[in-house]
RNA sequence: GGCGCUAUCGUCUAGGGGUCCAGGACGGGUGGUUCUCAGCCAUCAAACCGGGGUUCGAAUCCCCGUAGCGCUACCA
């Protein structure tokens, strides 16, 4: 039988990473073993349900790449693919679950549960539901519904029950089905409830494998005992681990960023977030840290997902990132960066596409992320620079630097050719001349160019600012120099 | 509290009874290289949660602790 796999989020929310981790494995899965990714929209709540999440959900999973073959936008045979829509097939199959005496109506009100679980913590039992509506008559039943008197439909429990299954990533993991409950399988509302709403889909989609965060463990169990009510076979489950954050608790905002979305303005690249997400718990040899999407669809088998949970680690994602920032093409590296910052708010419309290659380039392999092309590209970006202080203090105290910078406005203005070799060839020429290192040239003219200490190249960094403002900036600060400097001859 | 899951360097992990005085990567340290930075290269430090078993032999299997996390709704 061939796999089908779904990833099935509530939209109550931005697609944050636990879930794109999620929706990776799963379209991984089914990428590796030739199958089927189902996207289902779980919209059964009402309340907190938008369609604002459901757009953010999509957009996310497409900037990660993970196209959908079924679900919305592209149909299917099994749709609707949001639950809201699928309403009469919840209906139906609770008629079955009922008919067949596996489900029972509950006229217990919300407020009347919370006072006898209130009553059952305070005598220090566990809260359970009592069963009292469990043996309530056909007839008392089928009176009470005539009336209108609301009922939620809640499953029959089966007693004494072992309900086990072999997790894919955790082995067998296995429950007293005696703990389950009478759990609410409708609500009173009509709504179905996740857990039912879920399976009833999951098999209505013929969904073979179930992969999802382990905070569903604990659903499982209910679910297989409503399979086996169905005299249906479960999939197979597969619980990834949760996501934690640097202090061990489950991955929040509080920690930062967590919806993809947000990983995009910080300047990661879809390309790195897949790759990293991967990583978080699954490793195909502990030594290749590399992938592609499309490499990562050849070599991912879900066997080899680990069970413990793993901390997101910020500076390996940056890591991560770094390469994949570096294995882009010229043409595609300069088109996300220049994207990146005319997003952020950096006009670069009059830029020449030359002068944005040339731009890109010299940033090299100093970009961790696109953002860091706004700060190592501040020099070009904006109109002067700002001057840290170490810098200057650093130049101030440097003797004759004045004439230095003097000197190398001078030649620069007299440069014939604005090429890079011309710039190199000048800039090294008046330093044998003027018996010194190149470096001493150079770094008085880093500082009055970029107003740092550490910057791109400082050839790539003349020619991308011109003539006009090398000059400018270099006599700017030979003046400010003499101004100054403790060093400075004074009149 | 109950139920469940997890436990290898700070972090992600490899490892599945001997080949492990535990390997890779991020991060950190040191050195080299280019005009600085970044990068690259080299190099160093850094872990089997504790205790009991099983076994000739355990990071690997079992048990018990401990710790962390999850669930405990007419949320998903």
């Amino acid at each position: 039988m061939s796999v089908r796999v779904r990833f099935a989020p509530s939209p109550t929310g931005f697609l944050h990473v636990g879930g794109a981790r999620t929706a990776l494995y799963n379209y991984l899965h089914a990428r590796a073993s030739g199958g089927v990714f189902v996207l289902r929209i779980e919209d059964t709540d009402a309340e907190r349900s938008s369609e604002e999440s459901t757009r953010a959900i999509l957009d996310g999973l497409r900037w990660l790449g993970l196209a959908w073959d079924e679900g919305p936008g592209v149909g299917g045979k099994y749709g609707p693919y949001f639950q809201a829509e699928r309403r009469p097939l919840y209906a139906d199959a609770a008629k079955r679950l009922e008919d067949a005496g596996h489900a029972y109506p509950c006229f217990c009100t919300p407020e009347e549960l919370e006072q006898r679980r209130s009553a059952q913590l305070g005598r220090g039992e566990d809260p359970r539901y009592d069963g009292r509506c469990r043996e309530r008559s056909p007839a008392e039943r089928a009176r009470r519904r005539a009336a209108g008197e609301p009922a939620a439909l809640r499953f029959a429990a089966p007693p004494g029950r072992e309900v086990a299954w072999d997790d894919v990533v955790r082995g067998r993991i296995a429950f007293q089905s005696d703990v389950l409950d009478d759990f609410v399988l409708v609500r009173s509302d009509g709504w179905p409830t996740y857990n039912f709403a879920c399976v009833v889909d999951d098999l209505a989609m013929r969904i073979t494998h179930v992969i999802r965060g382990d905070d569903h463990i604990s659903n499982t169990p209910r679910q297989i005992l409503i399979y086996q009510a169905f005299a249906a076979e479960p999939p197979v489950f597969a619980h990834a681990s949760m996501i934690l954050g640097p202090d061990g608790k489950r991955l929040s905002k509080r920690h930062g960023a967590t919806s993809v979305e947000a990983f995009g303005d910080l300047g990661i690249v879809p390309e790195g977030m897949v790759n990293f997400l991967a990583l978080l718990g699954w490793a195909l040899d502990g030594k290749t840290e590399l992938f592609t999407l499309a490499e990562l669809e050849r070599v991912f088998r879900l066997e080899r997902v680990g069970p413990n949970p793993a901390v997101f680690d910020t500076q390996k994602l940056e890591w991560i990132n770094a390469q994949h920032v570096k294995r882009l093409d010229e043409v595609e590296r300069t088109r996300r960066v220049c994207a990146w910052l005319e997003r952020h708010g950096h006009d670069l419309s009059k830029r020449s596409d030359e002068w944005r290659r040339a731009f890109v380039r010299a940033l090299g392999d100093r970009l961790k992320t696109l953002a860091d092309a706004a700060d190592v590209g501040a020099f070009a970006l904006a109109d002067p620079p700002a001057m840290q202080t170490e810098a200057w203090a650093e130049l101030l105290a440097r003797p004759g630097a004045d004439a230095r910078l003097g000197a190398l406005a001078d030649r620069v203005q007299a440069l014939p050719a604005w090429t890079l070799e011309a710039l190199e060839s000048a800039t090294r020429s008046l330093a044998s001349e003027a018996g010194v290192k190149a470096g001493d040239i150079i770094a008085p003219a880093r500082v009055a160019l970029t107003g740092r200490k550490a910057a791109p190249g400082i050839f790539d960094v003349m020619w991308l600012l011109g003539r006009e403002r090398v000059v400018s900036r270099l006599q700017a600060a030979a003046e400010r120099w003499r101004a100054e400097s403790p060093l400075a001859a004074r009149p």
